[in-house]
DNA sequence: GGAATTTATATAAACTACTGATATAAATTT
DNA sequence: AAATTTATATCAGTAGTTTATATAAATTCC
């Protein structure tokens, strides 16, 4: 039986791990997310980007503005929406987005390196589920 | 197999979506992150924080200057060593801590509902692996 | 055993990422 | 077409940082 409680101490104790190790380039959480955000779901608006992530409009557009400035968005008219913009990832911040996971990659291998095959083996069967709960979460109206 | 990579894709949407859970009151990743290594390791000086929250002494300073005006620790004078301070949670900072997580129980608790009992049994079977993977992660010199 | 160095914390100034309130212009409703 | 709503922008203020520097206790080194 899954102990939910359980659950949501490790989940504590990873995403603390996670956002504290140790990478080069310094980025905000939001700067990141926004950046992960766009690459999986394409090209978006400032506001799916501000429900998305739970900050102010206000917050998206001054984040967006500095995004656009050092070249890792690029804003465009939405050619259905008069005042609406639609934010795409460049290339550049598609690269970005990569070299931060392949830094994660690396130190999370060294730490699955510890663990014995039957733990990892544990951890690749969870990971569907897992991946499910975070789509789940992350979905709009996933959290209201 | 586990394939890390995936892991690490998994690790950022778990981490996005933990963070964006809504919650009552809030506060910043690093005033929580504080308590709950205060209330893991129990009282310790401003360096230990300092090195286990990887920002600046000066930050911790700060920051612990703020959770003694709320009453959330108390910096007590180490009784072997005249500079240094250890700095204890309080009943009150405890608490905070503790109900930060009946939230986020609470909101996992509706999105693992939404599982088959099969993925929530592959999450429970992954649990200590995951756990040791976290703690390998938080350690001192554990990414050096 | 005292001078030099290192270590633990504090403080000041500047900067970044936000929030809240308000403005503007395009779309929609009436 | 006037009124309302929606999408974005701007402005002022605040919180949480960083960098650089200061101070005092502990340690090291002759």
């Amino acid at each position: 039986m899954l102990d939910v409680t359980e659950l949501t101490a490790v989940l504590e104790d990873l995403t603390r791990m996670h956002i504290r190790l140790p990478v080069r380039q310094r980025l905000s959480f939001t700067t990141l997310s926004v950046l992960h955000t766009l690459e999986g779901r394409g090209p978006m608006r400032l506001t799916g980007l501000t429900a998305a992530e739970q900050v102010t409009q206000s917050a998206i557009t001054q984040l967006v503005a500095k995004l656009e400035r050092d070249g890792l968005v690029e804003r465009r008219p939405d050619p259905s929406d008069g005042r609406a913009v639609l934010v795409h990832v460049t290339d550049a911040g598609a690269a970005v987005v990569r070299s931060r996971r392949a830094e994660r990659v690396a130190g999370l291998e060294r730490l699955a390196a510890a663990l014995t095959p039957a733990e990892r083996d544990a951890i690749a069967a969870a990971l569907p589920a897992l991946a499910r709960i975070a789509r789940a979460g992350d979905e709009p109206g996933g959290h209201p």
